[in-house]
DNA sequence: CTGCATGTTAGGTT
DNA sequence: CAACCTAACATGCA
């Protein structure tokens, strides 16, 4: 479900009405969702005072007082939602939060079971292992740092998009909308690509988690945010999960491939695999090493 | 019944 | 190391 535009609108919908407020009580139903002892998850919690709730890739970041962190990764299909505590508890409602002089309560639901939640305690200086292995955030970071990392990498453009490492929060949806808006292929060889070319696909992946911050993220699946609305973005979906549609540049047929394991859609007329001259590029082994 | 799913990671091989 | 592949996680849907 939720890749950076989603989590981001599902951050933005939390972030009011949870920032100042102490958890009162937490009870945990599926403890496989808890990294680390569900006990002490919510022992810990309890009384424990929320100070912000931030975004870094597709996690959920929940700083507390004392320095902790609470940290949500809803991955395929988990959601946060906030209702009534007298609400009948949903199917897949694997946590519970409720919080001090308020009526209503934040739940975790989750049919994969997929998601995860995490207490990381304050350790001087340390941001968690999780969030310091992730790469740059993509609204953040220059033109020429991106350029830079790219020409840094030997790889097919899509699966580096969705590597986590490299870029946080891009996704299967968003990796197709960029490609397409650049209108380059999904198993396009990033070392062959002009530097103009790297250019252009940055401003479009940009632009796409732009405009789909802006219409609440996209609702393919089971998307909601934190108030169970809909997004509005898989109106303008331009290639993802339209195969043998017409694209709506040049009319040919949307075609569906695997590359790096994930479905990939794009344009074949639109998005051919371009062969620019390889510069720079190491030609032969300088030094033979006689080893013994 | 089959195949597929917006994500991540462990454990391989090349 | 870097890159690449597969399976695994568990459920629902077409």
């Amino acid at each position: 479900m939720p890749e950076l535009p989603e989590v981001e609108t599902i951050v933005r919908g939390l972030r009011n009405q949870l920032t100042h407020l102490k958890f009162s009580k937490v009870a945990v139903n599926l403890e496989k969702c808890i990294q680390g002892s569900p006990r002490s998850f919510a022992c810990f919690l309890e009384g424990k005072r929320i100070l912000h709730v931030e975004r870094r890739g597709k996690n959920i970041v929940i700083r507390l007082s004392g320095g902790h962190t609470l940290l949500i990764h809803l991955r395929m299909t988990g959601r946060l939602w906030v209702v009534p505590g007298d609400a009948p508890l949903e199917k897949h409602t694997h946590v519970v939060f409720s919080f001090q002089g308020r009526p209503w309560q934040l739940r975790f639901l989750d049919p994969r079971q997929f998601g995860r939640l995490t207490v990381e305690k304050s350790r001087a200086g340390a941001e968690s292992a999780a969030l310091a292995a992730l790469g740059p955030e993509p609204l953040e970071i220059s033109d020429r740092k991106f350029v830079s990392l790219v020409r840094s990498k030997r790889r097919s453009v899509k699966p580096l998009l969705l590597d986590q490492h490299f870029l946080a929060g891009v996704g299967n949806i968003y990796a197709d909308e960029a490609l397409h808006r650049a209108q380059i292929h999904p198993r396009q060889r990033v070392e062959r690509l002009e530097g103009k070319i790297i250019l252009r696909l940055f401003r479009a992946l940009r632009q796409v988690l732009q405009e789909a911050i802006r219409a609440g993220g996209t609702s393919v699946r089971t998307f909601v945010d934190a108030h169970g609305s809909a997004g509005r973005f898989q109106k303008f979906l331009r290639v993802y999960g339209r195969e043998g549609e017409a694209c709506r540049t040049c009319g040919a047929a949307i075609l569906r491939e695997k590359v790096g394991g994930r479905s990939s859609y794009y344009c074949p007329r639109c998005q051919p695999i371009r062969r620019y001259k390889l510069k720079n590029q190491p030609r032969e082994i300088v030094a033979i090493d006689p080893g013994n």
